[in-house]
DNA sequence: CCTTTTATAGTCGAGATGACTCTAAAAGGG
DNA sequence: CCCTTTTAGAGTCATCTCGACTATAAAAGG
């Protein structure tokens, strides 16, 4: 950025795309909006929009989650940047920068089609067809990156509501890593691990469950999870 | 992005910033450039430069590596986007947000002050001052990630010359994390990790060395490190 | 020749991990 | 009302990993 002026550069829209995801009846799912113009009329698509000028990608990615979902308490949850993709031809109109996050939400509140009056849904991770632009793309890097912090964070409790069991936790990676887990195990380590998870003070489960009722957990105040949660399976084969 | 137009966005300047790493007598050091116009004039800055019209912020940044470090081959080495800055405030003059990227050299050829004629070198990670704009932070972040990263991948071997001894990739580590690693175990782990290393046919170095020469080893085929080679001392302090 | 230095092999005990079994406590159906 | 089903949670056990440590080999330097 050395010694530039005011006209070295060509201009660009910069804009935000949100990956949200939640875990709906055992199964990831994905916030996507439906385009009512071209291109891609009619195709699903990533929620998101422009920067405005007084905003910060963060400021705009919160905005718009806000929007899209209709969500009036949106300080809270867990939004993070992931990359931003800057192809030349990603937008067939213009030269558009987009800064993508990822967005974890725990219950499914339907979306009530968000500011921009296109219709807004949640649907399954592994029917979200061919997206707009380039956001396959940009919807499974969010998955690998998800599942990657997964094993070294506390990030899945971001997919739980307030109060939850271990039975909960455990699908949540179950969901995002698609295998199973040894139920005592994953029990073994998640309690091994300070500041995960806490237990409620005097709770338990009844009324839903089929089983004996499980015991109420809250996330704790740890963000990063020493020792890691290594996801098995992957032997013999690298990379 | 839904249904926007020519003119609903605010044009932002996009540019790249290079935290370019190596390793120099058993230090980390940052490629820096000083500024010659205000603001930060006098100033250390991570290299960088526009986005062009045509390019991709990934092309940008190996172009803007090759022109300030004079390398005539960059196609081959570790660039990995970090993440993109957009806070309103962080350039004075205008609105710019910048990706930044990570570099990782071997060896350190003394870079010939690049395109943009301000002097460029090569400065120890830890004597280097404030800089200009937010580049501390993204130095720091920079930081944080590579360490994140050789638990990881076999990104260490990025910082060793094409053949290396056990000793050298055991020194990368232990200059990145700042602290010391046992040689027996280190050593065990990086020979347990398939594909990480692999020896080079029939050799051993001989001159240089003080004690008894150490066999040469060659960057493998895996990029991911299964298991991960956790990193110690973060007993009893979580994040 | 002896000390220093670095590489490499090997040992040993504590702790983590994966596979598994067993019991407790609920719902549901006859 | 009993019996099956279902889920939670405790516990066991052999194996593997990891950190700490010792020992040996092969060079350089005095």
């Amino acid at each position: 950025m050395q010694g530039y002026d005011k006209y070295a550069f060509e201009p660009f829209a910069v804009t935000v795309d949100l990956a949200v995801l939640t875990i709906r009846a055992g199964a990831l799912h994905v916030l996507l909006v439906e385009r009512g113009q071209e291109p891609y009329a009619g195709h699903w698509a990533l929620p998101g929009g422009f920067v405005l000028p007084d905003e910060s990608a963060e400021t705009a990615a919160r905005r718009e989650l806000a929007e899209e979902t209709g969500l009036s308490d949106v300080s809270g949850l867990h939004l993070e940047q992931l990359r931003t993709y800057s192809e030349p031809g990603r937008d067939p109109r213009m030269r558009v920068v987009s800064v993508a996050f990822t967005a974890l939400l725990p219950d499914a509140p339907e979306p009530r089609g968000g500011g921009d009056a296109a219709e807004a849904r949640w649907l399954p991770y592994d029917s979200a067809g061919p997206l707009a632009f380039d956001h396959d793309r940009i919807l499974a890097d969010a998955h690998d990156r998800i599942g990657a912090q997964l094993e070294n964070s506390c990030l899945a409790t971001a997919f739980c509501p307030p109060e939850f069991t271990l039975g909960e936790l455990q699908q949540v990676y179950e969901t995002v890593w698609g295998i199973a887990l040894d139920r005592p195990n994953f029990r073994r380590k998640v309690l091994a691990s300070p500041g995960f998870v806490e237990p409620v003070p005097g709770a338990a489960r009844l009324t839903g469950g089929r089983g004996k009722p499980a015991a109420l957990y809250r996330a704790g105040t740890a963000t990063a999870l020493q020792p890691p949660l290594l996801r098995p399976s992957r032997e013999g084969r690298p990379e």
